[in-house]
DNA sequence: AACAAATATGGAAACGTTTCCATTCAGGTG
DNA sequence: CACCTGAATGGAAACGTTTCCATATTTGTT
């Protein structure tokens, strides 16, 4: 048995005693072929332990059964589900799945999908920080590679899978509301880089306003002050007016609670905490989080399914929003009575999405 | 500005008025070249948007500049840490990375590899159900193609980036020891698919052993229970003699304690916990988690470290392993005095590692 | 001024496929 | 028996590179 570094079809056809014509019709099951030299072809395969070389069918067919995947970081959890979800949609076709990082840095973003072009994927599923304007993905879409952006908003030109962050922050805002909180804040993480925290931030606000609350703080954790809880704590503290918080997810809304106890703050008594995303570790915390329940893996399959559609020559075309659910819990409560309602400086309001902001409120 | 389909080399040696050969050797700044010719052809590449076609390069140079990885689910936040560590790792370098996933299938994992060696792979990393049994994997070294593994244990043949799991077991049985406790549990979700959780639960009855306690009760969680508290606190009460538990993830460690709470028992005075892995949450809890931590993606950075010097003709060598640290937590405590150390059957001995197992005790 | 050496260039082969086309051969029809 | 159809086959081109080799040009040395 000499597994030989390369065997080729050529190694077959010689070894069949055929045309390596004939050989790879034999192997595709394309064109006539007589049951002798089939099985000839076969067994010589067989013997040599052939099999094709995916790079020599690519550069022929000028398809490489590549998709590409690009997102900020597969640290980030939900990211990591969604491109699981990707994955489990693509077993069973013959795509395989080429993936990149950006780290939330969107140079770092235009110059992975450069990458992924040149590797000549057949189709991209993307998540980055400004697929509006970035370069290089409008270049791919000149060159007719079909694109499908997971996690985004609709944009003008490409199919999304994605959540209304929009809608489930007013959802949130909602059930403050109902709650009797009037003083609330939006904390997040990365506000710059992430289009989803500010449409969360953005129908939060909407809702507050339109409810007739005061506008929400909007308070921005640093990367590494999100793991230093005392550090969060002091900031809260700063805001002893406030009755409850939104988290743009759920690591934070727990880092509040955690917060909260160094403040000597019980939740919800002192403080109401929402969260997004669902995490299942949510359910298990000794004060049960409240939650905005999302559903990544559904995300990736579903920004998958369009993304096959289109490869194979259909169009893609933009299904409705995935569903949220509002996940209860013990974090939010009505707030303790403590009236002091007064002048307070309200948050500057949302810079990006503001026409959504004034259309949805009417 | 007509975004041509597809620009190659000679449609810029053409506009270049040049041959391929030349306009080759000026694109790669490989040979001798006139300053003029390599204007005209800068000129001509910019003009036309042309770039590499990384098919037609792999075909010639039979390098695809691609490494291949497989992991048992992104779905798992460490071995999604680990692949972005790999990846962290290969940005820089002109490789890209081709993933897979197997869902913890063993018949999957080896398809999976023979999909990636099909699609010639420089390289491997994998972290898979059986990797000294899969054959596919056995080819992929037969064809030369280096491999690097993740979190499995030192296999002949193979370099593997990973944590002593037995040791870290070990640790935390002398803990339990130290605190008084004598009888006690291992909780693992799949078992027969996880050499990681077998290592521990073998690791962690050595010591046992080694230090006179009773047998660790060895229990195995199905999967769709790790999400049932309740289910697991049936469980529990079904062992009330024990007063420690090590779980096998600081996921199933975290139920261990809602499942406490929901039977009514106070972590630690009725049930100490120790965890695996290290996350961040594990901090934030009301009771923080004492856990074993591990660097998932420094394992990843190692594999593909390790795996680039491979590919770059060095030698694939095998690396000591990293470090893992115990992280103090509330939830490991002495157990509350209750005197009742008296005839109890033991649980089954490990079967798979049982040679470390005696090797180790001496 | 003659010649060697270095420099610059392009043709062509090779990498592993698939597919178009032409060829051969068998069998069936008139 | 001549003819046609259809099946079976293999040669060759094409996909986009890089690189070997041969040729043509320049430069430098006596």
């Amino acid at each position: 048995m000499p597994p030989k570094a390369k065997v080729t079809i050529k190694d077959v056809a010689l070894k069949a005693g055929c045309g390596i014509a004939t050989a790879s019709r034999v192997l595709n099951n394309s064109g006539p072929t007589s049951a002798e030299v089939r099985e000839r072809v076969n067994r010589a395969a067989l013997d040599l332990g052939f099999s094709f070389s995916a790079i020599g069918r690519a550069l022929q067919s000028s398809k490489s059964m590549t998709v590409g995947c690009l997102v900020p970081s597969l640290a980030n959890p939900v990211f990591a589900e969604a491109v699981q979800g990707v994955q489990n949609e693509l077993v069973g076709t013959n795509y395989q799945l080429l993936i990149s990082s950006s780290n939330y840095d969107d140079k770092a973003d235009d110059a992975a999908i450069s990458t992924l072009v040149s590797k000549e994927v057949d189709g991209l599923i993307v998540t980055m920080v400004a697929p509006e304007r970035s370069p290089a993905l409008k270049l791919a879409h000149q060159r007719g590679i079909p694109a499908s952006l997971m996690f985004h908003d609709p944009i003008k030109g490409f199919a999304t899978s994605y959540v209304d962050n929009f809608e489930a922050a007013r959802d949130v805002a909602q059930r403050f509301s109902e709650c009797g909180h009037r003083r609330t804040g939006f904390l997040a993480l990365r506000l710059a880089t992430s289009d989803r925290s500010r449409n969360r931030y953005a129908g939060f606000h909407a809702e507050c306003r339109a409810r007739g609350m005061p506008d929400p703080a909007l308070i921005e954790l640093s990367e590494t002050d999100a793991n230093r809880p005392e550090k969060l704590a002091a900031i809260l503290a700063a805001h002893p007016d406030l009755t409850a918080i939104f988290a743009s997810n759920d690591f934070l809304a727990i880092a509040v609670q955690k917060a909260a106890r160094l403040l000597g703050w019980i939740v919800p008594r002192d403080l109401s905490v929402v969260g997004f995303d669902g995490i299942e570790i949510g359910k298990l915390l000794d004060v049960p989080l409240a939650t905005i329940e999302t559903m990544p893996e559904k995300m990736g399959r579903q920004a998958a399914k369009s993304l096959l559609t289109a490869m194979q020559g259909g169009v893609l075309e933009q299904l409705p929003p995935l569903p949220f659910r509002f996940r209860a819990g013990a974090t939010l409560a009505a707030p303790r009575a403590k009236s002091r309602d007064d002048g307070r400086v309200a948050a500057q309001p949302p810079s990006v999405p503001l026409i959504k902001t004034i259309l949805k409120q009417g």
